[in-house]
RNA sequence: GCGUUCGUAGCUCAGCUGGAUAGAGCGACGGACUUCGAAUCCGUAGGUCGCAGGUUCGAUUCCUGUCGGACGCACCA
């Protein structure tokens, strides 16, 4: 069977529309007289509010000026124009709504399509991304402390608007840059020296990220004891710098406790990076450029000896690019990490997820890439999100310190398993600690992705794992519901098995809501994608589930006494299932089939 | 002060490139379990979309101003 794509069939509709359109404007104007331009740009396509009213909606408003016509009757005409076209049965069939010219998809025709999501793993056949190379970049940690609350969203930002950009067809490049080395990274290492004892986090009994980021906190108590505290870091800078054997030696050792609690910790949200950068290893690229740049006249020098560049004819200052010593800062390395980046993977865009107090920066950087020169400065992205605050209360640690990722994870879990003990599911789940960490994360995740990136957002733990209403628990129990009445199925209960699929079964209004929920998957994804807004994906997601609930409540699968109709319904319920699994695979929420 | 960004129901959030009666969830109130898992479902109440102008046939959406919050304006990262 062809795979009918609801995306296509959208985009041939508004061809078709645009087709008329233009044979009216061309009928309409008098003799000699060339025809209104109708640009297919033009020509929008919307969901009207109410099933009833059809499946796409095109508002016929704006040609009433260019026709002279009111909109109701350019839609009648369009209606009329349109029902004599050779489209085809499989694409549906177009009537006036007042002022807007409605679709109604061809319903067999679109639940035959959605059925085989069931059977077939590679049902996701929509690639509007086909072809590009996509370089993401987040998380980029500090190698002096474990990660806190602010990374759990930046790495979830990252990693499903990675795969949901993988989804969409493009390739993608996850790529992370640690921040290993600098005057922060100084201080615990410092701390460490005077109150470590050599101990290693095993003999504390610690998990090897937390173990440095407890001495990067007693820097503090260092300072307290002795003035001379920063200027000791300062010096410990400066031997590293150097190259002094014993300092990269504890250096070393420290950053590969750091970075390998901080990986424990990406695992556990389900991420991961294709490719690391260490910013020990980037940080002196960039200045070649930027000579370079100045070489050319792009940049300018100050007679003291310091680099600059000018961007206020685009609103934006001066920048410094080189210290007057010669030195680089942060916005040199950023230079010379992005050109190196491009060397090493040509890619089409590079996005950065990061927060958006850098917003200025990032403006900035991509300016000045262009500046120099490179095709590719103007599809850099900054994807800029907000903040997490919390609840005052309870779950708020004291003033000044922020809320650890893993104990955050440990806390939500610990509340999951409470709750899967309170509804007696312990025997059912199996190995409830396993369940009660994905349920943790999916609360996490869920919440943290629902909403838009750019606005700072209030995490409410307790609301986030609720498991009533528009969370990601809700989410994952629909997937389970599905799963178990699969498995009955496949167990032989009921009488699917002696009937067989008939697209006749599923042809009521509440099947179509359902299917057509299906249906609009590609449109879903490619939204997501196009917009870099995962929280397109997560709505839709919750909207699948909700109208299954909806569905299954009023329409027994195994027990229904027709085999026929049972097993079409199974038919359906196990292409919900795949929808479910592969739209929780990029929101990065565990899919169970028991919980 | 300048810049960026956010302001939608009591609370937390959606609202796709301007379009048909602004939607969910929580909370409140009222219903539905001898029925595939009630961690569910159905219903009711609740909004002058911060405010004021403007563009448009049409504005929550675009523009200007204004009020309120957040963030940024280092030879830090």
């Amino acid at each position: 069977m062809e795979i009918l794509d609801m995306t296509d069939i959208k985009k041939r509709w508004k061809e078709r529309v645009h087709a008329a359109l233009l044979e009216i404007a061309a009928q309409a104007s008098p003799a000699g007289t060339a025809a209104p331009e109708i640009g297919l740009d033009a020509v929008v396509a919307e969901f009207p509010p109410k099933p009833e009213l059809g499946d796409i909606g095109f508002p016929m408003f704006s040609y009433a000026k260019l026709l002279r016509k009111n909109p109701a009757a350019i839609a009648q005409e369009m209606e009329k124009r349109l029902a004599g076209a050779s489209a085809e049965a499989s694409e549906g069939s177009a009537k006036a709504v007042g002022p807007y010219l409605n679709v109604f998809f061809d319903r067999g025709a679109t639940s035959a399509e959605i059925l085989m999501r069931g059977e077939d793993a590679g049902w996701n056949a929509s690639r509007p991304m086909a072809g590009r190379k996509v370089m993401i970049e987040f998380s980029c940690p500090n190698t002096n402390k474990p990660l806190h609350l602010g990374h759990l969203r930046n790495n979830i930002l990252g990693e499903s608007l990675s795969r949901i950009t993988a989804a969409a067809g493009a390739e993608v490049r996850k790529v992370n840059l640690i921040n290993d080395r600098g005057i922060h990274i100084c201080k615990s290492m410092l701390a460490y020296q005077v109150y470590g004892g050599g101990r290693s986090p095993e003999d504390e009994g610690l998990k090897s990220d937390h173990f440095v980021g407890k001495y990067y906190v007693m820097f503090n108590t260092l300072k307290a004891e002795d003035p001379t505290a920063e200027a000791r870091a300062q010096e410990l800078l400066r031997r590293w710098e150097a190259g002094d054997p014993e300092v990269m030696e504890l250096w070393k050792t420290m950053n590969k406790w750091a970075v390998d609690g901080i990986k424990t910790t990406d695992a556990r949200q389900g991420g991961g990076f294709d490719q690391y950068y260490f910013e020990s290893l980037t940080y002196m690229k960039g200045k070649d450029e930027v000579l370079d740049g100045l070489k050319r006249g792009i940049f300018y020098r100050e007679e003291d000896g310091s680099v600059w560049v000018n961007l206020e004819d685009i609103g934006l200052d001066r920048k410094v690019l080189l210290r007057k010593d010669g030195t680089s800062i942060y916005i040199t390395q950023d230079i010379g990490t992005a050109i190196y980046r491009h060397g090493d993977w040509p890619f089409e865009q590079l996005i950065y997820v990061v927060a958006s107090e850098q917003q200025y920066h990032f403006k900035a950087l991509f300016e000045i890439l262009k500046r120099l020169g490179y095709e590719w400065a103007k599809n850099l992205y900054h994807l800029a999100y907000g903040l997490v605050n919390l609840p005052s209360g309870r779950m708020k640690t004291r003033e000044g310190t922020v809320v650890d990722a893993d104990d955050m994870i440990d806390e939500l879990a610990a509340l999951a398993e409470k709750e899967i003990a309170a509804k007696g599911r312990d025997a059912s789940v199996g190995d409830v600690k396993a369940v009660a960490e994905k349920v943790a994360l999916g609360a996490l995740h869920y919440y943290l992705l629902q909403t838009s990136p750019t606005k700072d957002m209030l995490y409410d733990p307790e609301q986030s794992l609720s498991f009533t209403g528009n969370t990601g628990p809700y989410i994952q129990y629909m997937g389970a519901r599905a799963s178990s009445i699969l498995r009955k199925y496949e167990q032989g209960e009921g009488n699917a098995a002696a009937g067989k699929i008939s697209l006749d079964k599923l042809s009521s209004d509440a099947d179509w809501a359902l299917i057509r929920r299906l249906a609009s998957f590609p449109e879903a994804l490619e939204l997501a994608a196009r917009a870099k807004e995962p929280s397109v994906m997560a709505a839709y997601a919750h909207d699948v589930a909700a109208d299954f609930s909806t569905w299954y409540r009023d329409n027994p699968v195994l027990t229904s006494p027709d085999p026929d109709l049972s097993a079409s319904r199974v038919a359906l319920v196990k292409s919900v299932k795949a929808t479910l699994q592969a739209v929780c695979g990029m929101l990065c929420i565990p899919f169970l089939e028991v919980m």
